[in-house]
DNA sequence: CCTGAATAGTTTAGGTATAAAGTAATCACG
DNA sequence: CGTGATTACTTTATACCTAAACTATTCAGG
């Protein structure tokens, strides 16, 4: 098995993006048990945190979405299981019927105080190991890199600059166990 | 809708993660599409970069998650699915009948030899908005922060370093929407 | 007004992920 | 040897997440 060799700047990008997909998969097992201890699951949470952070009437579905990174369809789902267990509410746009807003009610208010001081202090003891000196540039840096796949991925978009041509989509003939 | 006042280091703490979670939800989603091109998805692609790095026997599933930072579950479905496009072959392991040993098929080899220069190369250049001079601090406070989570929970598990109570578990009596 | 394009949300199909329960094989030890 | 604990994997139930197709509404021109 020749092990594809690769250059210095891929195996650099290489360790770096295991880095942060093994981080960010850390903390979030981390924060996981907590959330369950109130019936929530992560996402949840983070619906309830841009929530709490919204103006009093709601958010469209679609801002939660673009908040969150995620496609308009999961945050369907998400508000579905949210309005079920009484955290969330749905009410009409007054001046387009297209749109929905969400808002906490009163019970999701309530859950999300009472589980913002737990979440943000298991938050803290986690980030803890980062000393005060690190945390901006690595912030800052984390920040680029985001910008910068969403900057590459607007630009790309028009300009063709994905010079190769797509790979093999079809996958008949399967070959028995190689051995 | 009084908004939790965090204390600094909380503060600090939250905006870590959020910039964490961002940047792997970007690249990520970078990615992704090139995975389309080849049937593939991430976890996918993960399982044949594991296993193309792994001695010639193979490795078991739980080698595979724990490499994965996934469950056994997890690992036994998407061995299913690669197995089943004929990328991945299950082998009985010779001294232990419990133990399943994963390997690459032909197929699979060549899947990941044609693949990983475009995939590496798309990292590269996901990467290259970050200056070289920062790489090495990034990826290290990254795998320290890593290790400081698992250290944590480790010892989370025996002491009890957890004081406050859990919180209600149960979401009765759903009250209406908050107006 | 009418019609076509755009927008907001929902639905569907399929892969990803967990926890918890279940099965089978191995191991430890009396 | 046999039995109870452990280990490796599978199964089940549920939630997350995407892409793509679909519905309903709004908007822009003619």
């Amino acid at each position: 098995m020749k092990p594809y060799k690769l250059s210095p700047e891929e195996a650099s990008a290489q360790q770096l993006w295991e880095a942060l997909l093994r981080a960010s998969l850390s903390v979030r097992g981390e924060v996981r048990e907590l959330f369950a201890q109130w019936n929530l699951t992560g996402a949840q949470w983070r619906v309830l945190m841009v929530l709490a952070a919204a103006p009093d009437e709601g958010l469209r579905q679609s801002e939660i979405g673009e908040q969150m990174l995620v496609t308009g369809g999961n945050v369907t789902g998400l508000i579905d299981r949210l309005e079920e267990a009484g955290l969330v509410c749905r009410q009409a746009h007054p001046d387009d019927r297209r749109v929905v807003l969400a808002t906490l009610t009163p019970r999701g208010q309530k859950v999300y105080q009472e589980l913002a001081p737990a979440f943000f202090g298991r938050l803290h003891r986690v980030f803890s190991g980062v000393p005060d000196s690190s945390r901006e540039p690595l912030r800052i840096a984390l920040g680029e890199l985001t910008q910068n796949v969403q900057d590459n991925r607007a630009a790309g978009a028009c300009s063709g600059s994905d010079p190769g041509g797509p790979g093999p989509t079809e996958r008949e003939d399967v070959g028995p166990c190689g051995k």
